[in-house]
DNA sequence: GTTACTATACCGTCCAGCCGGTACAGTCCT
DNA sequence: AGGACTGTACCGGCTGGACGGTATAGTAAC
């Protein structure tokens, strides 16, 4: 072993990217125990030597989708100029729908984990009553603002699920007006 | 036996509103067929009398919750001015989000459904399409279109997972506010 | 030898689906 | 009228398999 520390995490990354996979490729129910470790290449006992029960997995899928997204945000952040107003909203859409397929894995993770123990959505929902208040103290039409938000949440899902209509240029479309207004909710 | 049709469609539909409500309050996961023959008052023989498989149950859930939101859009498009551009559009907002706690059940027994089953949410696949090529054609700016249906999607999947964050207040206020975005993409 | 981790065998529970039965209404034959 | 039979609706015990979790033995690094 080079580095322990090293090792432990990405171990127990290998096993939530296994988990995520099992989740997209056969479905939501079928995230079992077994069929994660043969995933990741592990046995269940190492397995479970990382995640003691699979309550324990399923929270660190829900954690890590949270981690996830708030670094996805924070990076589309740093892409912004820093007095653009409305620059939270719009690190949501860009940070949120840019990043390829992995959110995709990992919408539909969360959507399993919280099928199999519903209170791991309690995190999420805090979350969202916090950017709600966040919205509606900066924005200047809170509607506006919050309906962005919804449909951001909406395609997010409908991609999870792979659900999405779209074209890959109507998505486009639909990203950048996403953007339009969120400006317009800001002036 | 007085009306025999009667009886089985009535008590298949007791057996799907108890699936809902078993999903509603103990989570996709326990979902059984035992814990929905005891919520419709059947024993489990019975319930498998009318759906022999789990499959077939999962199924007329997702069946049923297709043509409840076409029910509730058909009677929104009633209230709308015929000569209404937008009316379809329009029509998916008021009638998906004003049916009150009925279409949050109905939700998680989708999402419920799609996690044992994938394949179910096809038919749902395909009706997004099909709108989405309606309203592509008869919408002046399909963006906005597309952005207040997603947002539709959004706020119906937040309730139905009861993630929402927004008080009645800014839920009126935002349904309203789509109602005009949707205005405003078909002039 | 201790720590970090893997592998396998096993146990108890839960659950979908099966099956043999019951009740009862209608129907047909006599 | 009444017995024989049929189809519909429903019951509840059983079983086989899947799955979560445990126990234990083993390996490799330091």
């Amino acid at each position: 072993m080079v580095e322990p520390s090293a090792v432990i995490s990405s171990a127990r990354d290998r096993i939530l990217e296994a988990a995520e996979r099992v989740v997209g490729e056969t479905g939501a129910a079928k995230l079992t125990l077994d069929a994660v470790a043969q995933a990741a290449g592990v046995s269940k006992g190492g397995l479970l030597y990382h995640y003691p029960t699979k309550e324990a997995l399923l929270g660190a899928l829900a954690e890590r989708y949270v981690r996830s997204m708030e670094q996805c945000v924070e990076a589309a952040k740093g892409g912004l100029s820093e007095g653009d107003h409305g620059r939270d909203l719009k690190a949501c859409i860009v940070g949120a729908l840019a990043s390829g397929s992995r959110s995709k894995a990992m919408g539909a993770a969360l959507l399993a984990a919280a099928a199999n123990d519903p209170t791991l959505l309690d995190v999420i929902r805090e979350r969202a009553v916090l950017f709600t208040e966040h919205l509606a103290a900066s924005s200047s039409d809170f509607a506006r603002a919050a309906i962005v938000m919804l449909a951001v949440d909406g395609l997010m899902m409908r991609e999870s699920l792979r659900i999405s209509p779209f074209t890959d240029e109507q998505r486009e479309q639909i990203v950048h007006e996403l953007l339009n207004i969120a400006d317009e909710s800001y002036r």
